[in-house]
DNA sequence: CAGGAAAAATGCGTGCGCGCAAGTTTGCGT
DNA sequence: ACGCAAACTTGCGCGCACGCATTTTTCCTG
């Protein structure tokens, strides 16, 4: 495993050189001036090698974004000391994560809030947090709450999927979203952490219940 | 609203022609014997109207055992008296809902199971069931909680998504999960309800300080 | 280091999702 | 009753996702 082996090596570097290949000709052209054959093209590799590494168009333009922000997150709850609430772990670990943003990233999302179908594939990306961060979770917790741990995830997931969405859309009509929020307050769109924060907390409760529940 | 006018009549006639016809053709030959241009052309109307009305070709299948199950979830949650606690009633309504199956519903999971692609589409429906559940949560906790409700309907989703999972995989490769879980006990996939309220059971404690928030 | 097995890349063909620009039906006001 | 505007349907075309079979590359073992 110290070495993975040239075959692996050529395959992330054909994943990388698709990656950039793909959010480059995005950034330089309209999002939807560029075929997978030029993608392709550009990264020498045929078209139909594209979509064994990438299911739709989309997904190679946001990965360049999302990279391996999964591993990140789960390896950065990792990290944090054993004694501090899980809850609190997690959600640092994600704010973290999605506010250590480089400069190249940042010009990237305001490429992605234009198309649709970009911000779409982007939303759907959060769902990979799942797998690993129900990983560290269950070590936490102990093998007796894996199924506990699978289920927080997915909520976290969801949660951060919510958050996201309610952030990136400043420009939206403003009539669209009375269907049933009409009550009044509704959040103005705060910062990202903000709203990262927000749409964790209400989880908090049952985090503290299950990690309660190895740990009396 | 006491007439919908024929306009909209016509519509859901329209799409009940496309959910019966799916179904029935999927049956009647393999599920993957069966084109959209078959399916519309069943339902007399033209193949591009089909995805008018479902966007991938396995929704219209899927639909046909989903039907509205996100609503009759809703009312069933609106349903339950406002004295016990709202965990309860969520948990409640779902598990009716999912359980109280007829006949017919039964036959078209056993169909279902059988293709990865039916599948996929089957869990991603889940995720519908979120808007109306928001709208019910929201409804108890007060507008202050309309961000947490949102955030607890999602959950819900998610929960329901991997009860799912887990039920629909009694042929699964042994070998397969001993990814991470190979600690030991893993769920020896109960029934449905059981699954459900095993995946729901963890996000009881957000629901009850969500609760109490609103009425101490 | 040679040769064979495993894995990945590629070509090809099919069906599908969807934007666009007509044509057709429904509903509503006068 | 009539006609206009909005909603729905339809034909057309393009690009894409993906299964299958073949070729090329990588890896391991004797």
């Amino acid at each position: 495993m110290t070495t993975p082996g040239l075959r692996e090596r050529k395959k992330q570097a054909t994943r990388e050189a698709l990656r950039e290949a793909a959010l480059r000709l995005a950034v330089e052209r309209g999002p939807d001036r560029v075929r997978v054959e030029d993608i392709a093209e550009a990264a020498g590799v045929s078209p139909r090698t594209y979509n064994n590494y990438f299911a739709s168009r989309e997904q190679a333009i946001v990965s360049a974004v999302t990279a391996d922000r999964e591993e990140r997150i789960a390896a950065a709850v990792a990290a944090r000391p054993s004694g501090v609430r899980l809850a609190d772990a997690v959600t640092d670990a994600v704010v973290e994560q999605y506010t250590n943003t480089g400069e190249r990233e940042h010009k990237a999302l305001l490429l992605i809030t234009t198309q649709t179908a970009l911000r779409d594939a982007f939303l759907d990306a959060t769902a990979g947090i799942e797998p690993p961060l129900a990983a560290v979770i269950a070590e936490r917790l102990g093998d007796a709450g894996a199924h506990t741990a699978r289920v927080l995830a997915a909520s976290v997931a969801a949660a951060v999927r919510i958050a996201l969405e309610g952030w990136l859309r400043p420009t939206e009509d403003a009539d669209a979203a009375g269907s049933f929020a009409a009550g009044g307050l509704v959040v103005p769109s705060g910062s990202l952490a903000d709203q990262l924060r927000a749409a964790l907390a209400p989880l908090a409760p049952a985090f503290d219940a299950a990690e309660r529940r190895t740990q009396p």
